[in-house]
DNA sequence: GTCTATAAAGAGATAGAC
DNA sequence: GTCTATCTCTTTATAGAC
């Protein structure tokens, strides 16, 4: 009856130690069904099925049936933040930094694609304490992005005629939501993606005058 | 006894007749509910609270909740359709042309948030023939804006190195999901926003030699 | 067109044996 | 660490009165 996870309700103590906790697989198949029928409609007797145990044993391993999307949450948004972080910490130039982020975010995305779809859409099935501490993390991430728009900005490889929030979340927008129709087996591999999406955001569309 | 909608379950012989035999309001509560708690967390009490009636009283108008998610679907591609056609119709050279319907897709998309959001990631909670039904008009959609971009590519107006499926998919992220942070009370308009990302989709975010 | 009452099914979560 | 069994609650949808 001892539960191994323990903790307060909030607390991701370590997300690490949390998750190895879990049967393996159990946060990647927990959040491809979240994804695919919505975290509601998901029952615990098919996750405890897909983890090939009864659905009462779940509860030997998680608290709720919350803290699993919870925990796919947060994985989601740490793994971006990291990848995100490492890829900044070698380069100077402001538009660079700016550059590495973004394909290093859209690789994220598009690697953790279940995980990361199911954050966007049902953080909204988080309790309010929970949904707190993702929406903390996606504002963190947020604010780092804004930052490098900001400083491309004042090195003047950034237009400033639109406002920087808009930069900022169409950027998000762009990369985000190509989740949702991005397949791994699909005609576009993760890279191609990411250097597509990152030229239309630098460049835009329209051809210039001299182009081929 | 006698339900007024009646007809087979994945028809919408006339979607204005449809809506309009239904209590004053409802639909638009209804995606509003839908977004905001998702379509399988809102039961039918709350969607009855919400039009003034019992949950009982509900399956007078409807045949089952699901439908009010279908009516819901289909209003809001039906609207956005309805818009871009009307805003092309008019225009002859292809670039403005593109132009005309980014805007009037983007403008039709925000005035119907909640509906259009509620489509964009209810659609999995949907019948297979209900969800048939609205990929059909999607697709449709979807081949109008690609037909558009191709046209404005072969009159040299869009760019050619990038795939035209990434064009079309990177234009519908941006126009698509800003209605999740869109908000009529925030600090863009809806004319702003729809001409800023057409900006962005259009040139980009880098500064030009010669920008101010 | 709306109500009350309720049938029928399914959900999350727990208890206790092994 | 997993099972079976089950409790309790909520849900969708229907029936029949008004």
């Amino acid at each position: 009856m001892a539960r191994p996870q323990g903790r307060s309700s909030t607390g991701a103590p370590d997300l690490a130690d949390a998750c190895s906790a879990l049967p393996e697989g159990l946060l990647e198949n927990a959040a491809r069904m979240f994804k695919a029928r919505g975290f509601a409609s998901t029952t615990t007797r098919q996750l405890g099925a897909m983890a090939g145990i009864n659905s009462g044993t779940l509860y030997y391993h998680i608290r709720n049936k919350e803290q699993l999307l919870f925990l796919v949450c947060l994985t989601s948004m740490s793994r971006i933040s990291e990848a995100v972080h490492a890829a900044v910490a070698e380069v100077v130039d402001p538009l660079e930094r700016l550059e590495v982020a973004v394909r290093a975010h859209t690789r994220s995305a598009l690697q953790d694609a279940d995980m990361h779809a199911t954050m966007l859409v049902e953080m909204r099935s988080l309790s309010p304490e929970s949904r707190a501490r993702v929406r903390a993390l996606r504002q963190e991430h947020e604010t780092l992005i804004t930052g490098l728009i900001e400083d491309a900005q004042r090195a003047a490889a950034i237009r400033t005629d639109i406002p920087l929030k808009i930069l900022v979340l169409a950027l998000l927008d762009l990369i985000n939501w190509a989740i949702f129709w991005f397949s791994p087996d699909g005609e576009f591999d993760i890279d191609e993606l990411a250097h597509d999406l990152l030229e239309i955001y630098r460049s835009g569309v329209l051809c210039r005058p001299g182009d081929a």
